[in-house]
DNA sequence: CCAACCTCTGAGCCTTTTCCCAGAATTCCG
DNA sequence: CGGAATTCTGGGAAAAGGCTCAGAGGTTGG
């Protein structure tokens, strides 16, 4: 959840100029439970500041109008503080993306997907919000666990070493224990924004965690014919003696 | 952290007539829990240490009304005493830098590393507030260990030799053991702000690390696939809840 | 001025990961 | 039970990521 138990959802801004990219990450941060503005240049992006009050700037370093590193040395001169996360392009040689990560901030290399940048925000909204942030960076299920901050996988205590891809598919899937998601869901959530091949690597990638983290009993993620996967503890079951 | 459990942090007066480095040091200091203030002039800084009390000034030498020297030497007159590190031109290798340094003050040249400069902030802040200042200068990590203040490094007791940039490298990594820390956060960290080469000198020196220090059992320096490094001592079997 | 040392680059090499495919297995339903 | 739809899984090709080495260029100190 964006809040902590029912105070004020936390606000971010995103700043873009592409409006598919806005666009997509305001609909999924919303979904999230954020509160979500956009802006899509430097100047509508320092007046949302001030005006909105983010808890978190999410910003593309290659604004048309400004270069995202001058963005934030104006709102410190401002003295606003607000945590940022950075997009970059993948090919990110440029002298423009230097730097970035001096005041904590994160960045995020596009395209991403929607998982990665989500996972982000809530690392940096706990750093910066000591507040409610006794919450841990682990996510628990059964004797199942998943430690966002140093990427290590439990299960019933020994480690477990995943691929990226299966780490992301592993901590959505946990994220959402007891839901049942669609494989667009998933893919849509856990693959890169411009993914274009086949939802089969879904299936391969399932097959892939249950060999990996999913052999002990009971098991935990399970398959929902004819809609998705869901992760669980499955209820006791009398039927078996 | 720049505070001893909850005291008053740190007050920081970074003085230099590049606005580029005043912020960049300045955002760097405020993550690592200082409290800064910036000036661009001598007459400003001036104004600023009788203003803001600062315990630890970072100045340039190179200021475009007085140099760094004079700085101090109203200051002494004015009856106030503050550590001083100051920041010089890679080229000056005057004796007036040499000078400087008597009143157990220290000098960087820039370009500089962020670690590099705040590694010797807490240097000489521990140096003049022998108070607090009970924290040890090493940093261990299993039968790692790294002071800071010797320069030496011990891997299970042996003395080990690390070259400037090896050195650095290890400390950050130490310094954040357990956190996976990518890429670009080491080379934002621990290489020169104005590095402009790309990530792969980065595995060079991990390279050259694992071969002088990480060749004992067990290794504590760890690839994160597609992520970045972490050090830690391995576990495979976690605390119990 | 030379020698020793350090830093960084680039290339080659190897490993891991990702993705796609196709056949096997499972489930569903009449 | 049989057939269709769906899901699972192993194989393999292509790409990505990471490691190491040799050497160029720069700096330092005698």
């Amino acid at each position: 959840m964006a809040t902590a138990n029912g105070a004020e959802p936390n606000r971010i801004l995103v700043v873009d100029d592409e409006r598919a990219i806005t666009d997509l990450v305001a609909m999924a941060l919303k979904y999230e439970g954020f509160s979500v503005q956009t802006a899509d240049t430097a100047k509508h992006a320092r007046h949302a500041v001030m005006d909105f009050r983010p808890n978190l700037v999410i910003l593309d370093v290659g604004l048309p109008d400004d270069d995202g590193f001058t963005v934030v040395q104006r709102l410190i001169t401002d003295g606003v503080k607000v945590p940022v996360i950075f997009l970059t392009a993948r090919d990110a040689t440029d002298e423009k993306v230097h730097g970035l990560t001096i005041g904590g901030d994160d960045y995020v290399t596009k395209p991403f997907s929607i998982e990665e940048l989500v996972a982000r925000i809530r690392v940096v909204l706990r750093r910066h919000n000591p507040a409610g942030g006794s919450a841990s960076t682990k996510l628990v299920l059964h004797d199942l666990e998943l430690d966002d901050e140093t990427h290590e996988v439990f299960r019933g205590g020994t480690s477990v070493d995943l691929t990226r891809t299966e780490f992301r598919l592993l901590r959505y899937l946990m994220m959402n224990s007891g839901r049942v998601l669609s494989r667009t869901q998933i893919l849509d959530h856990v693959w890169d924004y411009d993914f274009g091949g086949d939802a089969s690597v879904l299936e391969t990638y399932i097959s892939y965690l249950r060999r990996k983290v999913d052999q002990a009993d009971p098991p935990l993620i399970h398959t929902v014919r004819g809609v998705g996967y869901v992760m669980r503890v499955p209820r006791s079951n009398p039927a078996k003696a």
